[in-house]
RNA sequence: GCCAAAGUGGCUCAGGGGCAGAGCAGCUCACUCGUAAUGAGCAGGUCCUCGGUUCGAAUCCGAGCUUUGGCUCCA
């Protein structure tokens, strides 16, 4: 865990002290309102109520305007140290109070901290005076349900996030920074740039790839099949379904029957659209005996599953019901185990950092508690996944019981440019299905042994990595992913030709390139050009036909005049070779 | 799945118990233009769906679907 700055502490005290102050607001407007917890989180807080009636946007006004009032009232926040029974005494009739209250272990000490209307158990610490919260750095910023305690079984509480700072300078470039993830939503972006939808219509959850998207997804697809080739893996291809014996054999019917897409029955079977492909590689595996020359099997596959998401859950193409895996199954010896693992990270860095991202780090999950596998190889397995990261020099966190009840893992998480983090790699070691399928290859010793198999999938699903891509860059591709690397705008009508003529010299390049021949005028297509965020524009008229020139404008408005075809075309190959943002 | 809000033309949105609106995009015509929107005209809607209330519903009520913000889940 990072330490916290003092300035971080301070604003948490800042945050958990208005949330109280939110609490007492809301309590003045319903007095007979149950109060369960309200922590500081980062950026703000947030409480839960269970209140008479559902909150509106409306409402958040109000209990800003009182939230602005109980600070001005200067109120100190005074710590008590209280009996168990004066607790129960003083929160009867709060049951989620009360049932908190329960909860805090014999021996330990309960706190209260009052500020004058308001008095909540709690450990603290909190800011001395509400004088110290500033009434011009906070804001509401939305209401949302939640389970009391987290737990889907529990009633579900009303919830009202805020942000907190000590300044209003602080909440104003925190706010501007919620505007620009909204500007970059993978989801405005899609729709602005023509890349893809969803249709409710015909089938949520479910993504349509338009020609501009799928340019991207081609150019993230060739790159991604070239790099698995030269680094040992072979490419397969498997179906999208199977009969039920596949997956009654590999344990996913019994234990995530809900999150697979209902059996279409045919010749009395059940078929299963594929939730996972690692039941098809391990059917390949299957058809032949193996020998331990034969290992290590590295088998890749952009392979497209289906999940029945929670209709709640399903958001752009960050969650949906029916993405692309690039997925790669490594089947090996015990020996051989090490040093595929420290591979497969090394080439996992090297896939994420060419998509220009720096800032990454590493989680290892190791056993939980109910699990499968023998002790010993999951201490061999959780080591070598150690011992690739360390190798790699990477930042790491280690997740204590974090993994899957198959075996020890490793995510990757980058930053966007904006500081978000996201995962996208993942490497599995897969200790059930081995089993399961009974799975094994011949030692130089003649005996039958189980190899290890690994999972991993690099950019996690084509979907949401390109829904993250497209947020990274904010629309803005580096030319090498570029929809349209280059758009052609001829100044008027007498320059068609001269323009169709670079096109096709420019397309004989193999660039992504177009041609407005429109019949508006030149400044609505450089507009429009500039709008769909091509890398490069490039305006021609006389002059540089004149030339056998082209005169370029870069996206971000920079213009350079009357360059020769050829070094511009150079300049192209050399961008797109660099993969550098221009 | 749960809590809340929303759903009006391809897109962004206004309106709202009594004739369905705008801008952009599309189409047509004119303009042939030198670095972020030329002008005019035309076309385009089951106001999400199904029920109910009403003389009359896009508008009010109910249910469903979908989306959004969260919660739960994410092999």
């Amino acid at each position: 865990m990072a330490e916290n700055t003092v300035a971080e502490d301070r604003l948490e005290v800042i945050r958990h002290s208005m949330a109280h102050v939110m609490a007492e607001a809301v309590l003045e407007m319903f007095p007979d309102a149950q109060i369960a917890i309200g922590p500081a989180i980062e950026n703000g807080f947030y409480y839960d109520f269970d209140l008479p009636r559902p909150l509106q946007t409306e409402d958040l006004d109000e209990i800003t305007d009182r939230m602005k009032n109980i600070i001005s009232r200067d109120k100190t926040f005074e710590r008590r140290v209280i009996s168990r029974a004066e607790a129960a005494r003083l929160f009867a009739g709060q049951k989620y109070k009360l049932e908190l209250l329960e909860a805090i272990p014999e021996g330990e000490e309960v706190s209260t901290y009052n500020q004058g209307g308001f008095t909540d158990l709690c450990r603290g610490p909190h800011v001395k005076s509400t004088k110290e919260l500033n009434k011009d750095a906070f804001k509401l910023l939305s209401i949302a349900g939640a389970y009391w305690r987290g737990k889907e079984s529990n009633p579900m509480l009303t919830r009202i996030y805020g942000t907190a700072w000590s300044s209003p300078k602080e909440l104003r470039l925190y706010l501007d920074h919620l505007e620009d993830i909204k500007k970059r939503d993978h989801r405005k972006l899609g729709q602005e740039l023509d890349l893809f939808s969803l249709h409710e219509e015909a089938g949520p959850g479910l993504v349509y790839w338009h020609p501009r998207g799928a340019r991207v997804r081609m150019a993230i697809e060739d790159f991604w099949r070239s790099e698995h080739c030269k680094n040992g893996y072979e490419m397969v291809f498997t179906p999208h379904v199977g009969k039920s014996w596949l997956w009654e054999t590999s344990g996913h019917l019994g234990f995530y029957k809900e999150s697979m897409y209902p059996p279409m029955e045919m010749d009395s079977s059940d078929y299963y659209a594929k939730p996972m492909n690692c039941p098809f590689h391990i059917m390949i595996y299957q058809n032949s005996k193996h020998s331990y020359k034969d290992l290590p099997l590295r088998w890749c596959e952009l392979g497209t599953v289906y999940r029945y998401e929670k209709a709640g859950s399903l958001h752009g193409l960050m969650r949906v019901r029916g993405f692309t895996q690039d997925d790669a199954h490594l089947f090996c010896t015990p020996e051989q185990m090490d040093g595929e693992i420290t591979e497969v990270l090394r080439f996992s860095l090297y896939m994420l950092r060419s998509f220009g991202f720096t800032e990454i780090r590493a989680y290892l999950s190791t056993r939980p508690e109910k699990s499968v596998g023998e002790q010993e190889r999951w201490d061999a397995a959780t080591e070598a996944l150690k011992r690739a990261i360390e190798n790699e020099g990477l930042a790491y966190e280690v997740d204590e019981g974090g993994g899957a009840f198959y075996g020890p893992k490793i995510d990757l998480k980058i930053k966007d440019a904006i500081g978000r983090e996201w995962q996208l790699s993942t490497v599995q070691f897969d200790f059930n299905l081995p089993e399961r399928f009974k799975l094994v290859f011949t030692d130089r010793d003649g005996v039958e042994k189980r190899p290890y198999m690994i999972h991993r999938a690099l950019l996690g699903s084509i979907e949401r990595f390109f829904g993250v891509l497209l947020e990274h860059y904010a629309g803005s591709f580096p030319p090498w992913l570029s929809p349209e690397q280059i758009r052609i705008v001829p100044v008027a009508e007498n320059f068609f030709d001269y323009a169709k003529a670079v096109e096709s010299r420019l397309r004989k390049e193999g660039f992504r390139v177009s041609c407005d021949l429109s019949n508006d005028r030149m400044n609505a297509k450089i507009r429009a050009s500039q709008m769909m965020k091509n890398p490069y524009t490039l305006i021609l008229g006389e002059k540089e036909q004149q030339a056998d020139a082209v005169s370029v404008r870069y996206r971000g408005g920079k213009q350079v005049n009357g360059v020769p075809t050829a070094d511009f075309i150079a300049e192209v190959h050399k961008a797109i070779e660099s993969k550098a943002q221009v």
